[in-house]
DNA sequence: TTTGATGCAAATAGTTTGCATTTCT
DNA sequence: AGAAATGCAAACTATTTGCATCAAA
């Protein structure tokens, strides 16, 4: 078993056995140029559609993405049809969200700017801010 | 069958044809002083745990609601939960969510202020913009 | 050697579909 | 009568769970 030293130490930092599943996945979503948005489905196809590799189950797939997501290194997105999309980028940042082909896609956090935000209701405080700009066809 | 003339009119009006479980619906929906949010869960055993009135079916509460969303009479809210949630408020609007609770509350348009915003990609337009302000407790 | 993670299959939750029946116009 | 809506059950999709096995510490 080849080991990413940088991703067994992302995974042992945040409290997350560095296992061998564990290790292909965060290979697969964090060691590359930019970040992306995925669903379940779409991970466990990719990840398992190449024969000689062996298979990771996709209750791991399940698991893992929520560690992650709990661990702080993934996203998950806000949509409206019912699966859940994860996000690389976990940098405050916004979205498009193409309501008739469900496309996300991300807007950089300097393109938008909130002048005025109400107070949080009492007993709780602002975890984050994200704005989604819905878009039909011209 | 007692009939809510406004009901009528608004489902007429929007091609609906105004069957008894649309009224229903559309009463116990829109005939109340304030807007508010639901699941077709809970839609579902609202309606229907009164023993006297007739049961609507499920399928028909899910078409229901479906249908009043294309008639732009109720709005899909994002979550990242992966249950349908709409509004009765069709008023653009932002909302608080709650992550623990998984609870919706309105935050009027005025309260947040957008002062700058991004282009739309070629070949779409912008059809609206929803600030969600995630909560955890203090 | 103990604790936590994985894998599988079965269970569950939410939603959609097909089709016969009923209701509106 | 004709078109559209309803109801029911079965199908489907996404996700979760239970439990035996396995791997990491």
């Amino acid at each position: 078993m080849r080991q990413n030293k940088a991703i067994v130490i992302k995974l042992r930092s945040s409290g997350l056995r560095p296992t061998k599943q564990r290790i292909r996945i965060a290979e697969f979503l964090f060691n590359r140029e930019k970040t992306f948005h995925f669903t379940v489905e779409k991970l466990n196809k990719t990840l398992n559609k190449k024969e000689g590799s062996n298979k990771i189950s996709l209750a791991t797939i399940y698991n893992t993405t929520e560690a992650f997501k709990k661990a702080g290194h993934l996203k998950k997105i806000l949509t409206n049809n019912n699966k859940s999309y994860y996000d690389t980028n976990i940098k405050s940042h916004h979205h498009f969200y193409d309501d008739e082909s469900n496309e996300l896609k991300d807007i950089s956090f300097d393109k938008i700017k909130l002048t005025k935000l109400p107070n949080a209701p009492k007993g709780k405080k602002i975890k984050s801010c994200e704005v989604i700009i819905s878009l039909t066809k011209q």
